[in-house]
DNA sequence: ACAAAAGTGTTCGATATACACCCATGA
DNA sequence: TCATGGGTGTATATCGAACACTTTTGT
């Protein structure tokens, strides 16, 4: 593949997942070794990212990175924030991988950030040869780059949105129980919903549609499941003007 | 100066101001000239934009752009949506004007886009050899480059935060009535609110803080003055779990 | 039979909405 | 004195918050 690449231009995303019992983050291990001993320098871990090619619009970068990277396709990309400090890349670490890398870095690179949500935490490990598992965002740092300040970004962006937006179905399987949502939203607002009230609000929701299927082989009772329609959603939808106290 | 500009990543500054009537954006005159003949081959309208500099962050460019362009100082700049289309600089008279410059632009340039919203409409008409003016959001076309998207990605984002965040204020002047107020909210949403409600909503916001002074020299009964008060905004703050119908 | 999570209703206070008239000022 | 926008209150419907017990399944 003779794709030029843009030298100080990269995408990189972070790629988050629910588990039903917290929230999970896509890293690729990034090990440098001394290529004469094979003796392990360091390993630590990055956000699934790349430099952009000359003939790809930043959409088609991530989706592009993220495949290669991880082995994941089709799934839901979106922009969330640039990232363009000056020291970026400037972590012993990060130096001593750049000036072992065959790819000539630029100095200065401006990455942007995009983020996807995903339901399952089924994975290949290994893709590539990258070595890429999911990590609860809860306590991680030490990540390589400035991926910490990205993950950060994201996950405030994410907290965000989730008060407004039905952002939450993305993170949930297909089919899932109201219990599976409340603890999802309990999880990230970092807030407790009383039970009844919160099944309440959901079920003036139209675009949560029970289904006529319920839980299987769990030891007490099985719960109904639903499922997100956007096409409701979207037909359905207000806003409200609620900004204040 | 000889710093060295980054010649593939830019920033773009949408500066958005409210004139008591309808929402205005700064835009800067571009006019290609023949060299010899002094002709004026086209002119059309940009947005505040420039590359970076090498030892500049993202931030501190979106600054130095609006400064240089538009001879503002100190405002407000938040970073908003990144554009990287393959074809953003390929309409013709962007390439005659890129040619034309004596800097060398490279075919691929990814420009970050940051916005501002100004109380005033006051301005000077000229700065560094800039033409720079308000001109009415709606109706607005034919911009340079991709800048007609760049503005609607602004004023979308402007209009979604609008519902959530106590932004508006910083399209209102220091002291501001009301009514001031309730036209640029309905300007925005696009909604129409009853007055004595709308009324009733403000005052129940302790942020929104009466003024022991009245509006002077209009023809009729003079209106209450009020402040934002960001302090007391973010003491008294709550989200709200809203996103249904 | 027991453990574990599912599922269900009512009351009370707060908020949203609808609606019409008098007031203070400059011209 | 008139034109212009400023300013005010009440009634009704809807929503949010608090709160405890019964049901269904697997073991």
């Amino acid at each position: 593949m003779d794709r030029k690449i843009v030298q100080n231009i990269s995408v990189d995303c972070v790629i988050l997942g629910f588990d039903s019992v917290e929230i999970n983050v896509l890293l690729v291990e990034r090990t440098l070794k001394n290529p004469d001993t094979d003796e392990t320098i360091f390993s630590d871990l990055t956000l699934a990212g790349y430099h952009i090619f000359e003939d790809e619009d930043l959409d088609s970068a991530a989706a592009r990175i993220v495949k290669d990277r991880t082995g994941l396709e089709n799934i839901s990309l979106k922009q969330f924030y640039s990232f363009g400090a000056l020291d970026r890349l400037l972590h012993p670490n990060d130096q001593s991988w750049i000036k072992a890398s065959n790819v000539i870095f630029s100095d200065r690179v401006v990455t942007i950030g995009y983020y996807s949500l995903l339901p399952s935490t089924n994975l290949e490990i290994m893709q590539n040869g990258n070595i890429v598992n999911w990590y609860p965002i809860n306590g991680l740092k030490g990540l390589a780059y400035d991926h910490d300040v990205i993950l950060q970004k994201a996950i405030e962006h994410l907290r965000h949105k989730f008060w407004h937006e039905p952002i939450g179905f993305e993170l949930l399987p297909n089919k899932f129980t109201i219990s599976q949502m409340q603890k999802l939203y309990e999880f990230i607002l970092g807030t407790r919903f009383d039970k009844r009230n919160f099944r309440k609000k959901i079920s003036q929701m139209s675009y949560v549609v029970p289904l006529k299927e319920k839980q299987k082989g769990v030891a007490h009772k099985p719960a109904q499941l639903f499922m997100f329609s956007k096409d409701i959603y979207d037909k359905t939808r207000k806003e409200r003007f609620d900004f204040f106290v």
